[in-house]
DNA sequence: AACCGTTCCAACCGCAAACGG
DNA sequence: CCCGTTTGCGGTTGGAACGGT
């Protein structure tokens, strides 16, 4: 039995995966390895590549857009990862399931799995399973716009760190009506509705001070997911 | 600086589906 | 249809990185 290696590649053992992809491409797993010179198993390489090496894959964090899409397939399909990630290009299975199970889970709960007898079960619950609209729109990671879903309307402004900005109160004109959902550590916020100067919907909250009894998020993704579930379960 | 607990993710494993002779 | 091989999927985990003391 050859040796085979095992954990964490290196950048040469990356190297020569991709250098031999590329010139012979995908033709069979488990035989490549040696031809490519690696001491690797093909289930090895092959996930390297899907998951790592591949060169159409997207890098860095998940954008409000994705989270959105991860949500809402995960409510509707529940753990069928690879599933979801045909709606997300650029992200692999595996990385989704690690997204959702380090910043989804204590938002989501467990859903009930879905564990049909069949894949080809699955795809028809799939194919029957309709896309539920979404409850918020948010064009762009700067402000969470919830005009399409409401009468009133709030935004949250953030830094380019995407933290949250410690206002100060400058805008006198606006104020936020803060409702707590009881134990749900929920947080619906509003603009107010007895505000008739503002034809701006912008509401600069100061959210820190009410952190800690509502959401003990401290990034925007986290926050609107919050957000998010809020709207959700409130029927907004 | 050293230690310790937590978080996160790359990569593993087992199993099931798909494929092909 | 059967059976061996290959591919794909989802759960799990080892360990690096990080943060707090």
């Amino acid at each position: 039995m050859d040796y085979v290696k095992k954990g964490a590649w290196s950048p040469d053992e990356d190297q020569k995966l991709v250098d031999y992809i590329m010139k012979y491409r995908i033709w069979n797993w488990s035989h490549m390895p040696k031809f490519a010179g690696l001491s690797r198993t093909g289930k090895s390489c092959r996930l390297r590549w899907i998951n790592y090496l591949r060169p159409d894959l997207k890098k860095g964090p998940f954008s409000i857009e994705e989270v959105e899409i991860v949500i809402r397939m995960y409510q509707s399909l529940g753990n069928r990862w690879s599933a979801i990630a045909k709606e997300l290009p650029g992200r692999t299975d595996n990385e989704i399931k690690n997204f959702y199970h380090t910043h989804l889970k204590k938002h989501l709960g467990t859903k009930v799995e879905v564990k049909p007898k069949s894949r080809k079960k699955a795809k028809q619950i799939e194919m029957s399973t309709q896309k539920k609209p979404l409850i918020t729109n948010c064009p762009n990671i700067q402000s969470l716009d919830f005009t399409n879903s409401s009468s009133s309307s709030s935004y949250i402004t953030f830094d380019e760190n995407y933290d949250f900005l410690e206002t100060s109160n400058q805008h006198n004109d606006v104020t936020s009506i803060v409702n707590q959902v009881d134990d749900e550590n929920i947080v619906i916020l509003e603009s107010n509705p007895d505000d008739t100067t503002s034809s701006s919907s912008s509401v600069d909250l100061h959210i820190k001070d009410f952190m800690d009894v509502s959401v003990d998020s401290s990034n925007v993704v986290d926050f609107w997911l919050e957000l998010y579930m809020a709207a959700d379960n409130l029927k907004i």
